[in-house]
DNA sequence: AGTCGGGAGTAGACAGTGTCTACGGGATGA
DNA sequence: TCATCCCGTAGACACTGTCTACTCCCGACT
């Protein structure tokens, strides 16, 4: 049984668990609680999930999901130039982690990626894989993966910073979006916008 | 009585809780655990820290402090010029980072920082204010404060996913200097190295 | 048709956690 | 000498994640 199951109770908790962070945050998501919500006794997940990291795990891959589907989907929508792409992708990839903040502190806690006992590294390939494509595109000279890493970390940065107050409080702006601009152009050139 | 006092059981909490963190990681700061490695019984750091979580930030204050002092006497001892000491400033700042992941952890932990009701935020301000400093010097054109935000949520965003390894399954790199260049050299521009 | 087996969920125990409160004890000052 | 107050103790409480024994029920096999 997988995770596209939609009757069982492993997707019921799952569901609830995706709910749950949205609406809560990522501390509100007790074992127990999710159990309860599940209408369900606090023993019952231990059939699908030997243990609660587990099924944050499994809860967090829902998250890469739903951002791998909305880069897929924004990249096809948006422009054909490279470099309009990644703008929308960018924008799509802080939109998620600063809209849905529960779900992005999950899906990168350090304990669940750290021994990788999960897998969890790998959902984030996907997206990787097109911003490596695009990033080489528009600076063809350049090392792509290299390139694609500093422009993804740029981005989870500036997510994690803005997201607490930290670079708001620090530069002084009242939005992401010059944050956003400033990585952009500095990672890909500041032509053609 | 301060974070200075180096007598009191106040002081020696949070010498006992810097010693664990840098040992076994932020998920070992339990307050019955630091209070069990302090001599003391669990309900003794009340007196100084009404909650748990102001004891941990008490010791991320330290870590903090800690990173300051590195990032100051590096910007001193390093050359004259604002790239070089930039560049020696951000593989202090990585090198903190990735040598020490519980202390970066426990430092950056939303749970911390979000609410601020603690005044952690500000902590980071003298570095990036020394920060500001230097881009400026280097890219007098730009609006410093920004891009000095962006150049440090790249090199936050890189310690976190390399931390982690992400970013060494996604790029194949070795280590992290290629990242650390690249975010540099987009940041700042290439010349000069 | 009857019985057996095993999947699925329940319920309770256990050690551990953070918080709260009542209590001691010892030094200090009147 | 005696009162006060600071500092730390000890136990209770609700909660957590994990483990284990138990029940129930459905489906398969004889």
């Amino acid at each position: 049984m997988s995770d596209t199951d939609t009757t069982g109770l492993r997707a019921r908790l799952i569901d609830v668990g995706v709910e749950l962070v949205t609406a809560e945050g990522a501390q509100a998501l007790t074992l127990r609680e999710i159990a309860r919500r599940a209408g369900v006794s606090h023993g019952a997940p231990r059939r699908y999930f030997p243990t609660h990291v587990e099924l944050l795990s499994a809860i967090a891959r829902r998250g890469f999901a739903d951002l791998q589907d909305r880069a897929a989907k924004t990249v096809a929508d948006a422009g054909t130039g490279p470099r309009v792409r990644l703008t929308a992708l960018a924008e799509v990839y802080l939109g998620f982690a600063l809209s849905q903040p529960g779900m992005y502190e999950l899906m990168f806690r350090h304990d669940l990626l750290e021994s990788n006992r999960l897998g969890l590294r790998e959902t984030s390939l996907p997206m990787f894989a097109t911003l490596v494509d695009l990033v080489g595109r528009v600076r063809p000279e350049a090392d792509a993966r290299i390139l694609a890493g500093a422009l993804w970390a740029n981005l989870h940065g500036i997510a994690q910073l803005w997201g607490w107050g930290s670079l708001k409080l620090a530069t002084g702006a009242d939005d992401h979006t010059p944050l956003l601009i400033a990585a952009l152009d500095a990672h890909l050139g500041p032509e053609e916008r």
